[in-house]
DNA sequence: TTTGACAGGTAAGCAGTGTTTACATGAGTC
DNA sequence: GACTCATGTAAACACTGCTTACCTGTCAAA
């Protein structure tokens, strides 16, 4: 029913539901931020918010439902897809070189170099779908728009993992500016008409094709 | 327990430390490829290849070790690096589709599902970097390549996380031919010059935006 | 005031995991 | 026979996420 104890002091109550949900969420962002996802155990959590680990469980389900709930405040790309439709690409590669340099919430980078584990797998895959290529798709609104919303995803994905896996340092040593454009390029060029099968090609970029040899 | 039955060969012996590692390894590769990486635990490999488990840290050091040896066998990209340079990003194109379509070995494909899995995420990580970027970067050879075999690294990975995450089920359904083309210019996209730092850029795309702001 | 329901909180335990330890065994050698 | 030593074994260790059975403080009805 109603939890009328809301009246302490100028801190607010240390326990009751709300006030419990609360500390643990502050704990396991706080915890997630310094330590990254997987190394932080759900004792930990509950023993930084001073509480009973069967409550993290019993307010979030799982380890896993905490994540979630810390995910929902934050949108993956706030504010990127939508916006003027002539700089979605630019807006996008920004981002994404903002991304290969650390920038971004102590959450996100946290988060980035946990990109590893299955729980971050598994919410990440509901949210990429559904907050990146989902929107992209129905922003285009093109015909076969999935296809080039996947396309470009997979450019945007592809570059966190770079930096996860490899460091990255190459394309961070690169000049900013050079490097955001050619990713616009790139992301572009994900937007274009597949053509007809089984009609050739005509190259539309700034490009000449070199590889074009038959396999 | 069980008195295990020979693997492989049939007239070898069945204890000895060559026979055992021989039936760990066997063991562990069959299970990760029905069973993934993840939901095979040590105890598991140990019991199928009628094995204590203490032995598979004895040989093997951990778990991981048992991958990393797998995978050593196996290239990440076998034969498609060297060859023709002129067609390079073809033979990888064609590769990514093959994968995309989860073609490719049954351990592969098993393992791409497994992906997420941190000890994968660790031993992949030197492999990407060691079968992938680094043979990209000396095939190469040109100056700056390591950025552009990163970049063509992000493309590559992109996808298969693309297809671990969504499913990647618009692209698949394109027309083969046309999505490997497409992706053939985006890998020649990344091969391309950078250009001058400052310099103006010449006028390529769909362009809109002066306002660089941080993302 | 007494009573009883019940949300909120807790200690202990469950079923796993990867890994390590201390010990047994069996073959080859001095 | 006694010694060495690689090989194999059983049992634990130190964790993990999660669940269970129980206690407790609050509050409304009797």
């Amino acid at each position: 029913m109603d939890r009328p104890e809301e009246t302490g002091g100028g801190s607010g109550p240390t326990r009751g539901r709300e006030a419990t949900r609360a500390r643990i969420l502050a704990s396991a962002k706080e915890l997630f931020t310094n330590e990254g996802y997987g190394s932080v155990s759900s004792r930990m959590i509950a023993s930084h918010a001073g509480v009973n680990v069967a409550l993290i469980n019993r307010y979030f389900g799982a380890k896993r439902g905490l994540l979630t709930e810390i995910l929902r405040e934050d949108g993956v790309f706030p504010g990127l897809i939508e916006g003027d439709p002539a700089t979605l690409t630019r807006r996008l590669a920004e981002h994404a070189v903002s991304r290969l340099h650390g920038e971004g919430t102590a959450l996100q980078r946290a988060l980035d170099d946990s990109a590893g584990d299955p729980d971050l797998q598994a919410v990440y895959q509901g949210r990429i779908t559904s907050a990146m290529i989902d929107p992209l798709e129905a922003y285009l609104g093109t015909d076969g728009a999935r296809a080039h919303a996947s396309l470009m995803a997979a450019v945007m994905l592809g570059l966190t993992r770079v930096r996860l896996v490899e460091g990255a340092t190459a394309l961070r040593a690169l000049d900013r500016e050079l490097l955001t454009d050619r990713l616009r390029v790139l992301l572009d060029l994900c937007l274009e008409d597949f053509g007809e099968p089984g009609a050739p090609e005509e190259p539309e970029g700034p490009r000449g094709t070199e590889g074009v040899g038959e396999g």
